[in-house]
DNA sequence: TCAGTGATTAGG
DNA sequence: CTAATCACTGAG
């Protein structure tokens, strides 16, 4: 049975029930050399709205959290610490702002890690994974088994937030 | 535990 | 324009 890419319907959904059916997708990135490399999501975190006080939108619409209103399977990219490009899937309907991070993949651990030997960065802000060349996710037949846990790094959101279970991470 | 590093943002 | 902040990483 051949793999197949995700489509629309699949990311228009709430950030809170994408997120973790993303677990044992497969991300796929054809390089300009032609190459194509397949890799299992492993861990991935959830943003959801502006009420979210970690998710980048609680500070509203900028020019960097555009993408985010818009409907879900855009890529949204931003630089942290000046060294790292964390690589987002927006989720959701138009208008709703929500991302999930992709955490970790088969082979690399941490986000900057994953966006570095993946060659993504800047120019693949609002990169829609329905209809791309270069990246795309792929369905996969297995069942997966998962459990979750607080998000990482967002200390400034406080404890309601960043108490909440929105981690998903691959058993 | 802590510095590196630069885009993004709020504020004057 | 300035200054603060930051969804990370690896070294010590």
């Amino acid at each position: 049975m051949p793999k197949k890419r995700l489509k629309r319907p699949f990311y228009n959904r709430d950030v809170l029930t994408v997120a973790p059916e993303l677990l044992g997708k497969v991300l796929v990135r054809k390089f300009d050399n032609g190459i194509i490399s397949r890799f299992v999501i492993e861990e991935v975190e959830a943003y959801r709205g502006e009420e979210d006080l970690a998710c980048h939108a609680s500070k509203g619409r900028t020019s960097r959290t555009e993408i985010m209103y818009h409907e879900g399977g855009k890529i949204y990219v931003y630089l942290v610490y000046g060294m790292y490009w964390m690589l987002n899937i927006v989720t959701g309907e138009n208008s709703i702002p929500q991302a999930v991070l992709i955490r970790r993949i088969e082979g690399f651990s941490g986000p900057g890690k994953l966006t570095g030997n993946l060659s993504i960065d800047k120019s693949f802000y609002g990169e829609d994974l329905v209809f791309s060349k270069r990246i795309w996710l792929e369905n996969n037949n297995e069942g997966v088994n998962f459990f979750a846990t607080s998000r990482i790094g967002i200390n400034y959101a406080g404890e309601y937030w960043k108490n909440k279970p929105w981690r998903f991470i691959l058993k």
